[in-house]
RNA sequence: GGAGGGGUGGCUGAGUGGUCUAAGGCAGCGGUCUUGAAAACCGCCGCAGGGGCAACCCUGCCGUGGGUUCAAAUCCCACCCCCUCCGCCA
């Protein structure tokens, strides 16, 4: 959510913001109503006082009782009013992007995002590689099919030494960020959607998430739902922040729209899991955190070997509630081309101020937190290892710091 | 799922229709005293919104939402949450 200060201060900048943000709202109109709006409210609060001044002489002053009656009347239609135009205020407000880092680059789709960094060597192989979805079939550790048969197209299992990996993977990753000052956490899976609309997701994300009918409550898509929602209507002692918080959960997504889309393999799936990063830091310090974030996220890739370039996301594929956001995308040699497998972005105070996490210092400063929403690691990790370690009799070599977590070296095609 | 009890400021806890402008206590902040600290004493001590250059003024908030009333923390209804016991259960 956008400060409401802005709108009434300078609408002319909000709506530039607007526009190049590709968003429909019309600011101008918007203001329009805000001020009738605000003159609403200063015509109940008149009224209130009013009323509240002629209830004190009620008790002994019949004529004060007609009067105040009278008010009550007017003051119900105003206040009808009042909630009226509120609520559409507010509805549109919820449709307001967050401003823009100013290093934003322009754009349209992912093919516009800046490559800011390249790291490791691509591996060279002296044969055809496989993508993740041949691997997966060969080494029998991806199985779409019986995902497809007991949920259904887009669901998948990891088996076997598959699974022994994803989790070596997650558990590996979760237990570097601990060492990093991060504080682990199990979360619901399932949130209100008070929740989902704080943390940004609804209304814009709205086709992506599954509802459970009949109940306040969705599937999550991500774990950032709850780790920022778990501080709602908060405040929190500026002395405390950063706050940095890492969950494990799966991650639920309908992928409404984007049938055919990366369709092969498991690369966007409706069930995946991640290990995520959130912290909560004061306004000033939130670009130092988004870049300690991506500093993780590198760090794990670079100890798995995996090559990576780092894109700044521009304009048009950041989603609404994002003020800046990284991309990193790993090299898949099996398809050939680098995919995005982690992102991270500065929310500001756009999350905050939708769920009410506010911090106060030691000399009374008060204001809503930043936050930053990073991915450590999620299953398409798992996918580039075995398209980067790959060889070329089908093994496939795991990465060495998660030999200790995994307990094995290598996954081997099935001998029967 | 059944039965009962309860939700009041950072915490504790009084308050059953009208100076509630929410008592008292604890914690916190400032001060007096002290070499310093403690104790004692004095003062301050919620959040949000609106108006004003400002001092300040107004409005709302006692789990949430409705209702009754000139007037609701207090009465009525619904819902949410917490606790205790019983049942079921990974």
């Amino acid at each position: 959510m956008i400060d409401i200060r802005l709108l009434r201060d300078d609408p002319a900048a909000l709506r530039a913001n607007c526009r190049r943000r590709g968003c429909t709202v019309d600011v101008e109109a918007l203001y329009a109503l805000d001020q009738d709006y605000l003159r609403l409210v200063r015509e109940v609060e008149d009224l209130r006082a009013e009323r509240n001044r002629l209830s004190k002489l009620c008790r002994d002053n019949p004529d004060a009782r007609d009067r105040v009656r009278d008010l009550k009347t007017i003051l119900a239609d105003k206040e009808r009013q009042q909630d009226e135009v509120r609520s559409a205020v507010e509805q549109q407000l919820a449709w307001l992007p967050n401003l823009l880092a100013e290093d934003v680059p322009e754009g349209t789709t992912d093919a516009d995002n800046l490559p800011l960094r390249f790291w490791g060597e691509r591996p060279a192989f002296d044969f055809e590689p496989r993508d993740h979805q041949a691997l997966g079939e060969r080494l029998g550790i991806i199985d779409t099919a019986r995902g497809a048969k007991v949920a259904q197209a887009g669901f998948y299992y990891w088996t076997g030494k598959g699974a022994e990996l994803a989790q070596a993977l997650f558990f590996w990753a979760q237990k570097q960020l601990v060492a990093r000052g991060f504080t682990a956490f199990m979360t619901p899976c399932l949130a209100k959607e008070r929740t989902l609309f704080g943390t940004g997701y609804l209304p814009f994300f709205a086709d992506q998430t599954y509802r459970l009918e009949g109940e306040d409550l969705a599937l999550i898509g991500t774990s950032e739902q709850t780790l920022v929602g778990y501080h709602a209507d908060e405040t929190l002692a500026a002395e405390t922040l950063p706050l940095r918080f890492t969950a494990f959960t799966p991650c639920f997504r309908t992928e409404a729209g984007s049938y055919g889309r990366e369709a092969r393999g498991i690369f966007r799936v409706h069930q995946f899991h991640k290990v995520e990063q959130i912290v909560f830091c004061l306004p000033e310090d939130s670009p130092r955190c988004h870049d300690e974030c991506q500093g993780n996220e590198e760090f794990l890739l670079q100890q798995l070997g995996i090559p990576y370039r780092v894109v700044c996301v521009c304009v048009g594929d950041m989603g609404a509630p994002g003020y800046k956001k990284y991309d990193i995308e790993a090299w898949f040699a099996g398809y050939g081309g680098y995919r995005e497998v982690t992102s991270n972005t500065n929310l500001t105070d756009f999350q905050a101020r939708r769920l009410g996490v506010r911090f106060r210092d030691v000399e009374g400063r008060k204001g809503f937190v930043h936050t930053i929403s990073a991915t450590a690691v999620t299953d398409r990790v798992v996918c580039a290892i075995l398209e980067t370690c790959q060889q070329q009799d089908g093994t496939v070599i795991v990465p060495e710091v998660l030999r200790p977590y995994a307990g094995f070296d290598r996954i081997e095609p099935p001998t029967a």
